[in-house]
DNA sequence: AAGTGGTCTAGACCACGTC
DNA sequence: ACGTGGTCTAGACCACTTT
């Protein structure tokens, strides 16, 4: 490519242009492409210019490289998106109601075997909250969360009926790993809380959250019937 | 810092320092931090070097940066994530079962309005395929997709009795944007086909995928009960 | 107008893992 | 062992946006 592509960064450039090579099977999946030098050459640029285009796609799972084995396009090119943590807060606001929070209950107590088990823990003393996400004053979102005060001392200190624990998590132990597992169930237990008949569907979102391989919190949060999780799925490449 | 930090790239330990500053709140969100050439010279390396490693932060929503404007701790730097979009195939095997596939009708025909939305076009004949994914021979995910067949010609030709229009469509039309969205439904229509009760909760995940601005397909997958989406949250900084 | 990040270069050395 | 990607440098020019 006689620099015919070229734009406001040639690394994009090299970046849409093996794309393209790669959608129009030019270079199959599973297949070497060629070296860093050489496409330095073909595209008539430095080589650091390829290495921040490929490692860019190798970034978005387009790529998969290896020193001494070299770069070959990915098999399974599918998978990988981002979106965005839902934020209960900014979810109900954008909505166009007003986000309302009540404590209704905080103890200090042993947390069932589960949630140990889901923490990483053996059971000892978790601090235990119980709250209502809602909006427009109706209940939106039941949460049952547990959290560990070893790991987060400040926590005893904080007014927990004021501000969500989430949203003090969130400040306060912020680049967090963790991992989520969304599920359908009956209202039961929950559907006091959210004010539903007990054999309403619902949306129940749980999520561990570590920080330094320990476990901060975990909380189980059951949403209204009818409520819907959006993502915007992020391609590795737009176009 | 002077040299202590030294790894294999020093812009990995440069991004480690500057994540300390932020922890440690040596550097508030919304601050603005020095600029590449002053922390270059405190660091005692290349200006390109010191981009590196805040580019990365900065693609991990860590820093907003802005030419002219600076370098700033981003104040909401809580929220994106990622994760691997479901793919049943691999979901099923993944859990040591024997995967299955059945194309249970497929038909030209008008999409409702409400799909015909969903896609951004005024309704026109589109494919219509209801499908059933199974695990060990037992129901697992009912399908209802939708395909527009003026955007993905080729799939006339493809016989989608033998594989599944989703891997088809991720093998040859990869690499693009959508949006998904979950919810909690009882089974209702879908009862039958997953042979559950009507009454039983099911996760039901709608998802429609783009190419170029042109909504390729749009499919609603009914899970089994039980059935749970789980996905790590990958964390900016590994920490 | 001027300062900041964005990018490119040409060359170099290094680390890793395959051969 | 040696080829490949990973990274660093010192300098340069450019693009954007705020002052």
């Amino acid at each position: 490519m006689t620099g015919l592509l070229a734009r406001r960064g040639s690394w994009q450039a090299i970046r849409d242009e093996v794309m393209r090579r790669i959608r129009s099977r030019e270079w199959l999946p599973g297949a070497i492409i060629p070296n860093e030098v050489e496409l330095a050459l073909d595209f008539g640029c430095a080589r650091a210019t390829v290495n921040r285009a490929l490692r860019d796609l190798a970034a978005a799972g387009v790529l998969e490289r290896r020193r001494r084995a070299g770069t070959r396009v990915a098999v399974a090119m599918a998978g990988r998106a981002g979106f965005d943590i839902p934020v209960i807060h900014r979810d109900v606001e954008a909505a166009g109601q007003r986000y309302g929070y009540r404590l209704i209950a905080s103890r200090i107590e042993l947390p069932p075997a589960e949630v140990a088990g889901r923490m990483g823990l053996v059971p000892r003393e978790l601090l235990h909250l119980l709250a209502l996400h809602c909006a427009d004053g109706r209940p939106h979102v039941y949460e049952d969360r547990w959290i560990d005060p070893q790991v987060v001392p400040q926590i005893r200190e904080v007014d927990l009926a004021r501000i969500s624990a989430n949203e003090w998590l969130v400040q306060h132990m912020p680049f967090s790993a963790g991992d989520m597992g969304i599920s359908a169930v009956v209202a039961g237990e929950a559907a006091g809380r959210l004010d539903v008949a007990a054999a309403e569907p619902l949306l129940l979102l749980e999520r561990s959250t570590w920080s330094d391989g320990r476990a901060i919190t975990f909380v189980r949060q059951y949403f209204a019937p009818g409520h819907r999780i959006e993502m915007r799925l992020a391609a590795p490449l737009a176009g």
